[in-house]
DNA sequence: CTTGACCTTAGAGTCAACTCTAAGCTTATA
DNA sequence: TATAAGCTTAGAGTTGACTCTAAGGTCAAG
């Protein structure tokens, strides 16, 4: 059994930030001591685990909570919604990555026009790009 | 002159938004009538342009801010100004490109892994592997 | 002259995922 | 036994970029 600074150590999790996932259902200590000390069982640590692991792979903490529902009775549920899940995580991620390459090769473009040098900004030609507003127009994701 | 709503229109970006930005000292109405309605002038129309495009190139707001500041007065400033900042904006795009894309395999991975059918969750693949946690770590930004 | 659309302000709320604080117990060590 | 380290809680603060609300003033059309 495990104190919260231990599984913070062995976790990588800061014990504010278990205490967290805890206040957000998706972890708990499955005892507590007689003065209320949190005590991690093997159970606890490898839902935890989980936890990083999903977060790691790009998942929301709102996501993880359906994970893990479905974790704990895998049963009732099928592949499917955790395809479902993870596809539609994926799509957010090519989604951002696309925005991020648009800016990239903006900002690559723009870079590779200006001198970089110490001559006064004048007729910099970052500065006219971006006043000349040629730049495409790219889709901010709301969220 | 342009009102407001006629400058959210033109610009396509909402009156709350232009609000915002003038709190925030990114831009201004350069006179205001009797009762205090804002009327923006073209010089104001370009710097709000400016301030889109440079925010679709990726600059933050605080960023823009700078380069505002090196706008209005280029004399004073030096192209390797607006190149530094550019270079590390590139870097950070490249850094979140970069996690976004380990984020991408390993979902990829993950749902390639799966059958997604309509079978009971108990032996799902992508359950299995976010349990066994064999997915390699990434760098998530703090930021 | 009234209705409705538009404008003003200060300030609060939103989102996600933490991160920190304060005030007060508990436990281990010297 | 005293001190320090560690634990508890509720709740506030952080970040960035908005987004919205309330309460009220202004203006053009019918």
């Amino acid at each position: 059994m495990l104190k919260i600074s231990e599984l913070s150590a062995q976790s990588g999790l800061s014990a504010h930030t278990l205490r967290f996932y805890e206040k957000n259902g998706l972890i708990n200590a499955s005892s507590r001591s007689e003065a209320g000390y949190r005590y991690y069982n093997e159970a606890d640590v490898r839902r935890v685990e989980f936890v990083k692991t999903a977060r790691n792979a790009g998942f929301s903490l709102e996501d993880i909570a359906q994970l893990l529902s479905i974790r704990v009775d895998k049963q009732s549920h099928s592949c499917q919604e955790v395809t479902d899940l993870t596809r539609h995580k994926l799509h957010e991620v090519n989604a951002k990555i696309d925005e991020l390459q648009s800016m990239q090769q903006t900002l690559q473009i723009l870079l590779d026009s200006c001198c970089g040098g110490p001559e006064k900004a004048t007729h910099c030609s970052i500065m006219e790009a971006l006043d000349e507003g040629e730049i495409r127009d790219q889709a901010r994701s709301k969220k």
